[in-house]
DNA sequence: GGCCAGGACACCA
DNA sequence: TGGTGTCATGGC
């Protein structure tokens, strides 16, 4: 089987996931950045509240101020990290390129991860979801699911690095924006039906090809 | 009531 | 370079 067969698999089983969930590029990256080790279900509210106070939108962003912030996105967990991660990137943007995103988006693949990942906060999965999902560039995002089914699928050892299963995915596919965002939403959608106890694992989509399924 | 969620960073050897 | 502790609330 490869990764192709395995696309096919879950895009028949779920469907199309339609990922990111946002009306904006900005809203796409506050929500990367809140969900870090957080269910998107917590986010989702915080989102909205952020939105009925205007939030959503680098400008203001800026001038809220740290206490504000943090009360508001309490709910999601870490919010004190979380809030200066927020800062940390409109002050980037500021910084770096007058406040215009699309600006920023705008940058070379190459270059657009590189100063992503200089931002406080903004690490390998984030960087490559906003990539991905805000600057639609080819950039695959790999995530704890990933990591998780393909090693129980036997294509990775579960201790394989981020760079290298980005690699493995990214020389294995076919460099297309819509088929990096629409397999890591599945796989995403997988993790979170199937891959985290075994009693699920019976009416899993890959079960057939699952190592782990078949070992008890 | 325990486990875990759409990670990243600081610190250490 | 790699391993571990820390951040923290809410849903199931």
């Amino acid at each position: 089987m490869g990764l192709l067969e395995i696309y096919r698999k879950l895009l028949n089983h779920f469907g199309k996931q339609n990922w990111w969930p946002a009306d904006s590029e900005f809203e796409m990256i506050v929500g990367a950045i809140l969900t870090q080790c957080t269910s998107w279900k917590n986010v989702e509210r915080v989102m909205e509240n952020m939105k009925a106070k205007e939030l959503i939108n680098p400008k203001h962003m800026m001038e809220i101020d740290r206490e504000n912030l943090r009360r508001i996105i309490k709910p999601v967990g870490y919010y004190n990290s979380k809030t200066e991660k927020l800062k940390a990137f409109v002050e980037f943007l500021y910084n770096r390129y007058n406040g215009d995103l699309y600006d920023f988006l705008a940058q070379p693949l190459p270059l657009l991860r590189k100063q992503l990942l200089s931002i406080y906060g903004i690490g390998p999965e984030t960087a490559d979801s906003i990539i991905l999902y805000a600057a639609n560039k080819p950039s695959f995002v790999v995530d704890a699911y990933t990591v998780r089914i393909f090693s129980r699928l036997g294509f990775i050892d579960k201790d394989t690095n981020y760079d290298k299963l980005k690699r493995f995915f990214e020389e294995n596919l076919p460099r297309d924006v819509e088929l990096y965002k629409e397999y890591h939403a599945l796989i995403d959608e997988l993790g979170k039906n199937f891959c985290r106890k075994e009693p699920h694992c019976k009416k899993c989509p890959l079960n057939e090809f699952c190592g782990f399924a078949n070992s008890y």
